[in-house]
DNA sequence: GCACATACCTCGTATAACAAAGTATACATC
DNA sequence: GATGTATACTTTGTTATACGAGGTATGTGC
């Protein structure tokens, strides 16, 4: 991971939350979309999604569905759910009050 | 605390160093200060703003010295170190790099 | 003498993110 | 048909962060 990790505790739920409101995905898709689109700046091992989407998928937030084709590895797709749409927009309304706060304390520090 | 409290984990330290390199100050100085600031989005018990200094003094970022004047409460004054700057340059740099992340990941789920 | 603000200190707890290891299926190719 | 690789999911144990709650003690105003 490119961070200390503990810079990112709490953000995590969160951005899987907002790649799943995106478009549904199963757990191994998730790993690589979300290197992806955030341009290799979270890298999340398996270790740490599924976990997570399991915790998320028990609070109501996402819900799986096994896919299954003939011909074809079963996984398992999850989509949002209206209450996990609207976690995502509380969060995200956190996730700007925090940067504003971290802007106006690192601000003040440029210098000193 | 206004925010779920793991979405803080791992900024505190960064913005601690922050409000004490833009200016030498006492824990208790810093409870108010860091609410002052960051106009109450952020607002540490003296539970949690100790430990922390004292781990920052540890790894050698602040300098603790204690301020004893006659007909005053001894107080202990952190001031900021060569090394602490450098530690705060390096972690606003990583601070930047996380908004830029979430930022990718949260405005791709707005319209989904 | 009393309340209150100042100032510092310490312990126990929950839990997040992670690494590592494990299981098992599809598919190419040789 | 054996071997290797990419896919896909699961579980366990570790570390350390932030926090609440409680504790100690000094200065100021009334």
């Amino acid at each position: 991971m490119k961070f200390d990790r503990e810079l990112l505790k709490g953000t995590t739920e969160t951005f899987i939350l907002a790649v799943v409101a995106a478009q549904p995905s199963h757990g191994y898709q998730l790993v690589k979309q979300l290197k992806l689109k955030s341009e290799g700046i979270f890298q999340l091992g398996e270790g740490t999604l599924y976990p997570i989407l399991y915790k998320l998928e028990t609070k109501g937030w996402i819900k799986g569905k096994w896919d299954e084709c003939a011909g074809m590895r079963r996984r398992r797709v999850y989509r949002i759910t209206p209450a996990g749409r609207r976690q995502l927009t509380a969060r995200s309304e956190q996730w700007d009050e925090l940067v504003r706060g971290m802007a106006l304390l690192l601000g003040g520090s440029i210098n000193a």
